[in-house]
DNA sequence: AACTAACATCGTAATATTGCGATAAGTATG
DNA sequence: CATACTTATCGCAATATTACGATGTTAGTT
């Protein structure tokens, strides 16, 4: 089939693994951590920092912006990026919690 | 393509995204859940508490022992499935410390 | 308004994932 | 050893993801 049958799982189950998703991906990964270093939000530079094509980056920020967890602000004719922290503490937090479970 | 450009990426960021892909589906979650509650680890119950057939929960539970944070026992002629408490852990560890980024 | 720079979107090829029926493999039990 | 039971693997169909060239779009510049 290839389709996962969300409809059987919680909501929250469903939530948490959506957000996994869209952090697994190394370039995913990678953009985030170097808007986390680069308070200054940046944009076109992730296509140099990482080695990928302009629109390939172009859908991984969507892909992260999809699930709120960075936003884009219009500078001039370019477009800032920034991780949104309210939104990264609450996806923190809800991993927390499934980590919690045990240990 | 769709073949992820892995040797661009640093092994940390690749082995992040990889374990975050390997928890990125409802049914793992459901997984991880249910074997984090029945201390007492659990095998084919789980085809009938998720909703799936045997071959594809056997799938999944493959998945999670590719990454370490399960791992199986032989229990008579059934399989007793638990978390691997030491990978575990470690996995918390390394997401803490990507979360730490920011915030 | 035409031009340019910076992103986004479209379309598509290559590959990966999800799910399951069929079937194999392993292990008690009679 | 034959049987039953439990899990794993194979093979395939349906769908999703990754990557990028080509092309749109939007916003400053001249």
């Amino acid at each position: 089939m290839g389709i996962t049958k969300s409809e059987i799982f919680t909501d929250r189950q469903n939530k948490i693994a959506t957000m996994l998703k869209a952090l697994a991906h190394p370039a995913r990964i990678a953009i985030i951590q170097h808007l986390s270093r680069a308070e200054h939000c940046i944009c076109g530079d992730l296509v140099e920092e990482l080695g990928l094509a302009q629109p390939t980056i172009s859908q991984h920020l969507k892909e992260l912006k999809n699930i709120g967890i960075i936003k884009g602000c219009a500078d001039g004719k370019s477009i800032s990026y920034c991780i949104d922290e309210k939104v990264w503490k609450q996806v923190k937090k809800e991993f927390d919690s499934l980590f919690a479970v045990k240990s």
